[in-house]
DNA sequence: AAACATATTAGACAAGTGTATAATATAAAA
DNA sequence: TTTTATATTATACACTTGTCTAATATGTTT
């Protein structure tokens, strides 16, 4: 449980439902509703992807009845940091202000957020 | 070449070493010093993935004697930029300030960077 | 209890990725 | 021109990921 993957993308949007619902437990038909539908998945493909989950140890389940009962063990922040930190190691060398420089400096149009960006900082600070 | 697919990772170690060397082009044997032996590849394995970069159109070749010249055709930082972008609409709902808040907000040790990243900032009003 | 509806499981399969062995060219040496 | 080195090619193979069909289990109606 120590060595976090990184999770394809399927199973990732699994786990953000399961993550964004207030709820939990929540069964496949929930899960369905909020994914697997919009996706185009049919139900054994869902329920393919929370058996993986379940394996890397993400989510455990319990049947209950006929169905079956699904918890996020994971902690959403705690996966984003991570993924993110490697992220900017594996691109940027580890340094925040190179990325950002690449995709908001100079000619670039989306200068919107940095507004937002200096005024966090003088929050910071 | 109008989709440029996110590369796996092996793959994307050898552009890096193709983009960040200042000759060009390379042979296969300087590809090995730089990227091969360093992950422990037998020389087979780094030229599969020169093939699979060259018909994914990331790089060309020309057959010079009985080795092969490499040439990198994608722009690295266009390359890091789409996936950048892409990762922060993934990660953080294409917001830049949420980022860098999950990473560096409150309770992070990690503060050295922002110091810099303010510096950026102001330079760049 | 039989029949029905439906959720889950088991298993399968193609494509992509990491990696290598054996076979084949081809330049250089003898 | 044979032999020798060595780079490249052709394959191959195991694992992962996305996805599904067919089989099975279980609750609900008759």
């Amino acid at each position: 449980m120590d060595n976090i993957r990184k999770l394809p993308d399927a199973e990732f949007d699994v786990m953000v439902a399961l993550w964004d619902c207030e709820v939990s437990p929540v069964n496949t038909a929930y899960l369905m509703e909020n994914v697997g539908k919009h996706k185009g998945w049919k139900a054994p493909t869902l329920i393919s992807f929370l058996s993986r989950l379940e394996e890397k140890g993400f989510i455990h389940s319990e049947k209950k009845g006929k169905e079956r009962q699904y918890y996020a063990d994971a902690v959403k922040d705690d996966y984003i940091k991570l993924v993110t930190i490697d992220f900017i190691e594996k691109y940027h060398c580890g340094s925040l202000v190179k990325m950002v420089d690449m995709v908001y400096g100079e000619g670039s149009e989306t200068t919107g957020d940095l507004d937002e960006m200096k005024k966090w900082l003088q929050k910071l600070y």
